[in-house]
DNA sequence: TATGAATGAGAATTCATTCAT
DNA sequence: GATGAATGAATTCTCATTCAT
């Protein structure tokens, strides 16, 4: 059970919120349309507002509940990694797999760095924080031990998080443009190839 | 001389292009409003009209110019450079250049790839691809060579650029976010630090 | 009850869709103008677009209830009457009444006409077909039994509708022109001159 | 030589004329755009604005020009005709053959009458007059030579100029509905029909 | 809670007209 | 006289938000 299908909302809000959430993934916050949102969940355009105040607080809440997630899976599969080695791999994998699997994510996190993060609302903000700080300690950790090249960890964050933001959200590009009729991989084919081409990069040797 | 400031656009045309180039960027097509364009050139809206038909063909055409200019840039690089493994580290690091030096270009990239490139004017498009060709010869070249591992040249183009235009767009967010007073690294050092993780990613061994 | 205060619409639509048929009338459809039609109908402009979706749409729904109002009115009498003789004097009468009572119509058709029919709804243009269809079985009628000359249906009922048009248009720069205060005739009056005259023309010997 | 080719203007000022006069009676003054009329006669927009003062001028030229040559032909030709009788066929023959030369001109004047002439130029209004004036002198003389019946001059006035203008400015229409692909008449029989027509219904007997 | 209707404040675009050359 | 460029004032249409029921 995630964030947003928890308590505190009923039925129509739940529709609202995940039909925000694509949309505000698909068009942007200020190509989101309040009309069209109201005419994909079947929602009166009215109920919205009843439920959440404002457009500003709709995304709020839908991106809060989307980084949540992914943030919340990564950091309690990292947890339960023994090694540095492990850890790293399972920062990454299983990003990718929470990106993969809430494609939304991906798609808002590149507006919002886009936008310098002017939009982002705070509370979204802070689980980007809390994985940067997950990957720093990795990094940390793993450096001492010789394991990794000492790289800057800021960066390297952005590294992992921008090649598989961009790998996941251009799949409908990558498919209309592969003019040779070759299969795009599976989902773990793909995150195996992104991820270890970044373990790759961040590995000692 | 660039594209945009060739003969066929007179000072106006140019003033609007620029500064509509720099707010496509900043805030996107949605989030470009016309009134604030004019105001940031000093010119009368309607010149705007004028010169370019509507939104969308100001659009087009700024997001056009602004590819072209990189791409060009670092398709004429590679062609200079000689052994497979210098073609590839001058790509990389020619894009990162010319991404670091028209920071509109990553942002416009990152919003367009997020919107499954629904937006995207075919003219820029067709510089991405320009770029994607690029990188397919030089992968295949060094693997023949048995210099380069294997890789899926769609994947890494998206790794290159989603690393670099992740890090370049995100510079304001982490010199806000960077608690320590560390200084960020000059733009060499930054595109150099990159440039390298990508490198050794790719590279056999 | 006539076709546009029917059901289907509420009481703002209604105003507007009555004030829009005046102003159309009046000015024709470029020279309506859409903030002036709201202050008319005290209503908001944002209104009309509710319920109406643009201007081309509210003209179009407009026109069809003019039109059908009054090819409604002139049929249904037509169709009471006995002799082709009686129906053509009623399709004259009623026509005459129908356009008299509806000023917007006369000089609706005027324009349209002008404009070679381009901006006629489609709907609309149909109701001036029933009339015209209906015209001509009269007219085939009262020739069979060799009571009407044998008229071109087509020019013929150019020549009704045209000649009534003009007359019931043309009344306030009748008005206007009159230097000899003599009074218009009544409504009744003028309808009877002008159909006497058109019925006269039609009539063998 | 008419009007408008006489001295006074030159070749870029005729064109102009020309096609203003067009465009001003196929969409009418508010639906006229001086940017398309610019592209149609082939001349830069401000040359318009050099050779005529603003579009309203522009509108009052072409009008009064075109509604002059009509009236100067009609009354010259009627001032030939002997007869009451005679003069009444040439009336309506000449104002028929007027306005089938120069079909700007009965456009151009339902669309006034529509908008009861609050939007004619004076020296186009008072063309019509003339041709009132002429009408009224030939009834009034045929009245009481006992040929005609007693009409309204007014009334009888639009009922000529209002059938020949729907039946003229209606041939495009005409031609779109016939179902069956009958011939349209030649321009001499269709002006004989409505002519013939028109003075039957003035007629005494 | 839900909904159709309403609305003020925009935002894109158009258009008659003017200006500088 | 001619022309490309510029512009202010509309004008059409949109959209987040609110209201009444």
């Amino acid at each position: 059970m995630n964030a947003i299908t928890e308590k505190k909302y009923g039925k129509t809000a739940l529709k609202i919120l995940h039909c925000a959430t694509d949309l505000f993934a698909e068009k942007g916050f200020d190509g989101t349309i309040m009309d069209e949102l109201a005419d994909r969940c079947g929602v009166n355009k009215a109920s919205i507002y009843y439920h959440f105040n404002d457009k500003a607080m709709l995304y709020e809440v839908c991106m809060t509940h989307l980084f949540k997630q992914v943030a919340d899976q990564v950091i309690s599969q990292v947890d339960k990694a023994d090694s540095a080695e492990q850890k790293l791999k399972t920062f990454i994998y299983e990003f990718a797999k929470g990106a993969y699997q809430h494609k939304q994510m991906p798609a808002t996190l590149m507006r919002e760095i886009a936008a310098a993060g002017k939009n982002m609302p705070i509370p979204a903000r802070q689980q980007m924080q809390r994985l940067l700080q997950t990957l720093k300690a990795i990094l940390k950790q793993g450096e001492q031990l010789g394991l990794f090249r000492t790289v800057d960890p800021l960066m390297t964050h952005f590294m992992i998080i921008g090649s598989l933001s961009f790998h996941i959200t251009s799949e409908p590009m990558r498919l209309a443009i592969q003019t040779e009729t070759k299969m795009d991989p599976t989902l773990d084919e793909a995150i195996g190839h992104v991820s270890e081409l970044i373990y790759h990069a961040l590995l000692n040797n």
